[in-house]
DNA sequence: AGAGTCTAGTTAAACGTTTTTGTGAGTGTA
DNA sequence: TACACTCACAAAAACGTTTAACTAGACTCT
């Protein structure tokens, strides 16, 4: 790897001259700059990134810090963002938490040990780990929201509300409900969007709380079964969604025939299930897209206040839901 | 962050002996030693990574370059990668590119910027890009196996040989071959296993060639609805397999009923969709974890011939093949 | 003409480590 | 007692950059 010096020395000036050039400093002549340009192109040269982190304490790394990649959400988000990053020259390192708050913690004193200069955060608790608040770097967070962070997500109470009007559009009025986590803000905001749009018009017969890993507690299991006459099921996420309907299907309960189902997130599988999932599409790449640009803006230096930005969400009509 | 000459300072002795402590160097007696330890415990040190990678040339960190991880078949071995390099003190930074050739010598050429000190590399295409040529650091492939390369994959001549297996005992013998691309040794593999594990009792009806993407080309199409009698049909992976059982239900056609289909891969798709796929599984969290290990076996120095780590795959008998 | 300002450079210090070389005290040996 | 040898540590150089401080010459202004 030709280095600084090399290009000095080929060029005859000092190595001063040469980074002063490499990064468009003034007060160098037209003559000199052509010059160590050329040579650069010419040996190939690229900056020792280490060399650089270490003199200007910047990485042009980031860090990513996902709950879960099997989790099919997670992967297009990743891909967006790391596609952004990288047209910015940001190298992404990625930490797959598995859904543990030790991992995150391990993930993000690695992160710091590293020297990333931002990062890009989808919290797996509710707590802020340890690491996170030593490391003075700016974070965004993603697609769950919290007070006294920068976030990018969607617009949840927005989908809950669509649902709503598309549940009573159809016909729905009594409607169970398989809500997320009471504990993430993205669950809540889904679940009080739908509940609040119309409160006179739909009832809701029965709620229960299950993780976004959509797997089915007991009590989720057996309040499917009776169901209570609900027509709608309402679950919070697309995973939940799927897993109803095969448990339902197990015992012989038939969407949308004996019951409708809508999901959240449009993850790919919402497509290829049978019935393929009524659901809500979230911008993920423009979410992905937007999270780099407003943590390299932070990462420049602007003392930006923490603000949410919120994308707009759409309903994507499938054969999940009857109309009745 | 508290540096190496704090602790100096705090212990009262040279930053040199701070940093043999620090590496297990001998030369140093056990009381300073001691102090020095329990200095860096109580101010939380942790060593610069930048510092260090400038003196040692080595970062700690691992490029990880995928195709695309949309494909439900990298997460797995994504999050298998970032968890054991993460517990080997190893940060992972992570390319998509996103299926193409460019993005991929980008991603390269960003990663050898950075000095990471190793890549595993599932391969795009067939040719060896230029980046990676020039970087001259330990590559390990996973997935996709290439003549003079170090490899982990998985056994994907057993995988077709099983399948040829099932299929006679199901009472099938007049297939219908939807395989992978012939480019990749992988595809060939799956395809060359089935076909010459019983060339006289296993008829091969016809054969289409299609991508790991799963997207079906018009000839696919146009063979599936003929289908010429075959009735059974062996994908090159359960992304092939899934929509294929799309595309013949859209025209009425029935798995298993009509026709049995098979998959390759076990991704979790193939256990969602209905009917549920029966499908050859890799050991991926194996793979991944190996790859790692191998990859930092060579990053140590050994000078290890390349030859491929080779996992055993496993028969997942579900609902889309019928007994005949 | 002398003082001040600009321009186009150079020199050297600095970032946090590791490693090479140096050194004084203690130990063993003849 | 003098010699070499080991031990435990210190001093300094080095890695590749950036940047602050400096300098020599050219130009401007009164």
């Amino acid at each position: 790897m030709a280095t600084i010096k090399d290009l000095a020395a080929k060029v005859g000036v000092s190595v001063a001259t040469v980074s002063n050039v490499l990064n468009d400093k003034p007060n160098v002549g037209a003559a000199v700059r052509q010059k160590v340009l050329r040579a650069a192109k010419q040996l190939g040269y690229r900056p020792h990134r280490a060399a650089q982190a270490m003199r200007k304490g910047r990485t042009r790394a980031i860090g990513l810090v996902l709950p879960d990649l099997t989790n099919p959400f997670f992967p297009q988000l990743a891909q967006a963002v790391e596609n952004t990053a990288r047209s910015l020259g940001l190298l992404v390192c990625l930490i797959d938490s598995q859904g543990g708050a030790a991992g995150e913690s391990d993930g993000l004193i690695l992160l710091a040990q590293h020297g990333v200069d931002g990062i890009i955060w989808c919290p797996v608790g509710q707590h802020v780990p340890a690491p996170l608040r030593a490391l003075d770097r700016p974070v965004v967070l993603i697609d769950r929201p919290r007070p006294g962070f920068a976030a990018v997500h969607s617009n949840y109470r927005m989908g809950g509300q669509l649902l709503a009007e598309y549940a009573l559009q159809q016909g729905h009025t009594r409607i169970g409900l398989l809500s997320g986590p009471s504990n993430l803000e993205s669950a809540q905001q889904r679940r009080n969007g739908f509940v609040r749009a119309f409160p006179s018009r739909l009832e809701v017969a029965w709620e229960v709380r299950v993780g976004f890993d959509g797997i089915l507690t007991r009590e989720a299991r057996d309040t499917l079964l009776r169901r209570q006459r609900a027509t709608l099921i309402v679950a919070g996420n697309d995973l939940i969604a799927i897993n109803a309907i095969h448990f339902l299907a197990e015992h012989h309960v038939k969407v949308p025939d004996d019951v409708s189902v809508t999901g959240f997130d449009d993850i790919s599988w919402a497509r290829i299930v049978s019935p393929r999932l009524t659901t809500i599409a979230q911008p993920l790449a423009a979410i992905g897209t937007r999270a780099v640009a407003l943590l390299q803006e932070r990462m420049a230096g602007a003392t930006i206040p923490s603000r949410a930005t919120v994308f707009d969400v759409a309903l994507v009509e499938r054969e999940s839901v009857k109309n009745i």
